[in-house]
DNA sequence: CATTAGCACTCAACGAACTAGAGTGCTAAT
DNA sequence: ATTAGCACTCTAGTTCGTTGAGTGCTAATG
């Protein structure tokens, strides 16, 4: 049996009537609301096909039918037609995102923000990520005896700050030495390139700090990795609420809880393809949690290189046509306004 | 009609048992597990008395009595009795947040998890607020051409980034002219006193680069004042649906988005009186969307000043007894760790 | 005179039984 | 190949009684 192309326009309509109405769609229904010249019986026998080929699912004999992971699989890659964002939306999107910038993190939680009030999904949005920078400025100052504070600029325009504690008292003199001396060796370098190795060879060159430098930098680069300290934002999480298919508290909690929980999101949105847009249905996505859940990511780039992934997540009953326009575009306009305010 | 010693200690049996049962109580409940010498009829009058003195509701006939917002305030005032904080546990929370010390915000946001997983409510806190932390440092960095960026550390640790955008290229010897001068001319100043005036009198004495302070200061210290970038930290927002007063998505969507909501509970907490311990019991809380819920807070210090708070959200059934302890506790806990890594 | 046993009354919660209606699958006619 | 027709299925509501916890009142009691 194939899919002739009857099949492709009948599970089209149940795909589109199910997204707005969260209902199982009955062969009536579509009779009587698309006009296929064909009578419900033809359609029954049709819908019943499309089952046994693994794009649909009845919920329960005497009821209509949704549409499987697979059928919404088939359905973003063949049979959605792509229009064109409306010029208005598009516009304001982007004077909002551009509206107060600030540092980078404040203009990806913007576009957080704006996501998830456009498409009344939750959003997720990463900041930059400090591994795939590159080291811009670097300076040390002097808090008091005990420690002193390393500012790292990078060239997404991330600033990031760490306390070091230190045994020896060193001046401010030498500290502005020692600054010097790094930004002079490092600036431009990939924060994720700079190992031990590289720390050797930095220390080679000089010998009155030496101690110093190795009792710094190495603490220094790894309090970058630190996890638990990158900036993953949200939004709009009780938009979850809204949907049907979470009327229920155990999911809603499991939605919550799964989202909430910034590691699963950095996982989630760093190990996927980075693809321009990628589309996540269902069982697709890695984490149980979430597999009646779509994820619709795109990244933004600095250089023509990634450096972090916006997106958003709801039900697999999603509004793919209208999210991946806001996604892209918006992605797009991150791009830009990157490009301008925070160019290498 | 007055309250005896017996109408207490029947109230104080039914706000025992509604908080670990969640359920109305009847009258039979109480003379069965309480020792009270009384027969249940007479319960049933003294709770008839204890409902027309409001201290009691009955959400229908023929059900048990719960405690009102009345009720719950009077065995806070007088009827709890301060048990001491298990000392394993005392001691293990200390552990917990001094574990890793990283920045304040990370010690802060550490006490609020700690806070969620030992009370099994949603914690919430505020990061210090720089308007009342001292300057201890202040450095300006060149980043570009038209860009510097200041950072700023404040005697409670707190590290503050802006990035200034400036007209004219100012040399790096130049911004360290200025830094210094700063420097020298504003720590130790509460950073909630550097108004206008300060200001004007700081430029009064120098002349070369007047200019340039008039420029950047400003905007520096309005950029400290700019509210969605304080630390507002939240941990255990999930735990709101395991109460089954919160049984009911209409009610955990309005508590969560209430919660979720950074200026809310930012409000919130700074406008309650800087008490050491703080309990807030359903309608007297300022905001319409908690009037369920009671807010147990503390303040913490530094310097003997506070400086910031923490504290628990949920239904107005609290475990008012151990969530005081464990909160204050916990408060305690933290004016020591601030003491010991970031005093002045 | 406070306390209590006794009892009629109330009401939410639960479950059984029934109904309505949407939808299917099959068969036979076109 | 398509479709009208029909028996069948199953969920979602609705009604209606039952149960049981709890109350408030009254009259008896020490």
């Amino acid at each position: 049996m194939m899919l002739d192309d009857r099949k492709l326009r009948i599970l089209q309509a149940i795909i589109q009537s199910y997204i707005t109405s969260a209902e199982p769609i009955g062969s009536r229904t579509i009779s009587k609301s698309y006009d296929l010249g064909v009578s419900s019986a033809t359609i029954r026998n049709e819908m019943s096909d499309l089952e046994e080929l693994g794009y649909l699912v009845q919920p329960h004999t005497s009821a209509g039918r949704i549409p499987s992971d697979k059928g919404y699989r088939l359905y973003v890659n063949k049979l959605l037609q792509s229009r064109n964002l409306d010029f208005i939306l598009r516009h304001d999107m982007k004077g909002k995102l551009i509206e107060e910038i600030g540092e980078v993190e404040q203009l990806i939680y913007n576009a957080a923000r704006i996501l998830s009030k456009v498409t009344n999904y939750t959003s997720l949005a990463i900041a930059p990520q400090i591994k795939k920078s590159q080291l811009k400025h670097i300076q040390l100052i002097p808090i008091d005896d005990t420690k002193i504070l390393a500012v790292i600029v990078t060239n997404s325009g991330t600033v990031k700050n760490t306390v070091l504690r230190i045994d020896s008292n060193i001046s401010y003199d030498h500290l502005n030495i020692i600054s010097n001396y790094l930004n002079d060796k490092l600036k431009g370098y990939n924060i994720g390139d700079i190992n031990a190795e590289v720390i050797d060879n930095l220390v080679k060159e000089i010998y009155e700090f030496k101690k110093t430098i190795l009792d710094i930098v190495p603490i220094m680069i790894n309090s970058l990795e630190d996890t638990t300290e990158v900036g993953v934002f949200l939004d709009g999480v009780t938009k979850i609420f809204d949907f049907p298919e979470y009327n229920d508290l155990e999911k809603a909690k499991e939605f919550i809880s799964f989202v909430e929980n910034k590691p699963n999101i950095l996982t989630m949105l760093l190990d996927g393809q980075q693809k321009d847009v990628e589309i996540t249905i269902g069982s697709e996505n890695s984490f149980e949690q979430i597999k009646n859940c779509s994820v619709i990511t795109a990244t933004y780039s600095l250089n023509g290189k990634t450096i972090g992934k916006i997106g958003v997540i709801g039900p697999t009953r999603m509004d793919y046509s209208n999210v991946i326009n806001v996604v892209r575009s918006l992605s797009l306009d991150l791009d830009d306004t990157l490009k301008k305010f925070f160019i290498d």
